[in-house]
DNA sequence: CGATGTATTGATGTGGATCAAAATAAGTGG
DNA sequence: CCACTTATTTTGATCCACATCAATACATCG
């Protein structure tokens, strides 16, 4: 049985389907906890992953103690992309699982001959790393250049739009204020007001852990 | 006769020079002159290039007139990498040649035959991009943890690393406090502020349009 | 029911943007 | 070579969005 997840993958884009098969058949299937480090920044990229179930924080720790989190992973995207390179380079972060879930594994040497007897897969990583890169270039934007509100506002839709579970006219997101607050580089505390503030208007409302959009439209700025 | 800087370029690393002289010979030389954009935003990515001399800005302005400096391209290096998908995404920002210079150009299908012909033409490709994506995090973390005098001194040592001339002892870089701090996300006053702080202390020096990094130690806070 | 993670709310402080103005330097064309 | 425009830099005054600090409340759970 295969996870519709992994279908739609980038990193799977425009392959038929018999060679999907094959792929995956040389691919092990791994079980992730909740909180444990799938890859971890620094160390030799000796693998590559995609994501099947769960959710994963991509991040890194200064030398100062501040975290700061790349990016979340949710399930069809690749990562550990590095071990496609004759000589893998390190991995930028570390890939935490933020729930139970699974992960498809490849070592090094089983993704290079899989690339090369695939070389849609090569274009694929790629296509991805340079959406990745876009993605950066779109954070660095708005951190410039909008406000703490307005950039909560983006990365709540961003989020809404990746994994977001559409229930009535409603979008639930399983997100805590922190996390979200880290997403949009905005302290814990404006985070909250806003989030408050929102509330209050109506725009979306709130449990412990979770946030539902209510009116999507209102959290537009642009 | 070949340029040094083309040879240099990690898009061209790992291969022969027989292969290196190939895939030149199928390059068109292109001059392009200061304020000349090479690429444009948003437009079908059609050709790769390989600056050869000059300086190139890569850059997107937004809709609220805000211009933001993804990163400035020095000799040997690759852009426009989108190119090399079989459907090529748009480029993702402005590249504008700030000097007299000249780049490498190839064709959509032209640098695909390339590369189908030499498959570490894709894998260096990769490992660029993941270098762009690692320089854009190491970015970001800058930006949310550090001041801006501290950003400011990261990029200055960074652009010396990356252009500067050595002379004597000391690093002559050719760039406008204007530029400068578009590239560390400071004001133009803020930063004005802090060169002459470090002018008077004797860390560099200044002219119109130059710097001189006296004292580069001065300049390191990690 | 302690313990631990999450959220709220007020008070306080400040880094650095923004605004305004002018000085300096470097072209440019007559 | 001068008058004039245009780019770069400087310097001071002002302001505020947001981080930070401090305290409390609430929820969850072993």
């Amino acid at each position: 049985m295969i996870s519709p997840a992994v279908l739609h993958s980038n990193f799977l884009a425009d392959i038929g389907r018999k060679d999907i098969d094959k792929i995956l058949a040389s691919a092990r299937v791994k079980r992730v906890k909740a909180k444990q480090a799938i890859v971890t920044r620094g160390e030799h990229a000796q693998y590559l992953f995609i994501l099947l179930s769960g959710r994963v924080r991509y991040y890194k720790i200064t030398r100062h103690g501040d975290e700061v989190v790349f990016r979340w992973l949710f399930p069809g995207d690749a990562f550990g992309l590095g071990s496609l390179l004759k000589r893998p380079t390190p991995y930028m972060g570390t890939g935490e699982a933020l729930r139970d879930g699974e992960v498809l594994v490849w070592s090094h040497t089983k993704i290079r001959a899989l690339a090369a007897l695939h070389p849609q897969l090569s274009e694929n990583a790629l296509k991805v790393v340079l959406q990745y890169l876009r993605d950066y270039a779109k954070r660095h934007i708005r951190l410039v250049t909008k406000s703490a509100e307005e950039r909560l506002a983006d990365v709540l839709l961003i989020f809404g739009h990746q994994q977001g579970r559409v229930g009535g006219d409603q979008v639930e997101l399983e997100v805590t204020n922190e996390q979200l607050s880290a997403l949009a580089d905005v302290s814990i505390f404006t985070t909250s007001r806003i989030m408050s503030k929102w509330a209050h208007k109506g725009f979306i409302s709130k449990e412990r852990g979770k946030v539902f959009i209510r009116v999507p439209e209102a959290l537009v700025t642009d």
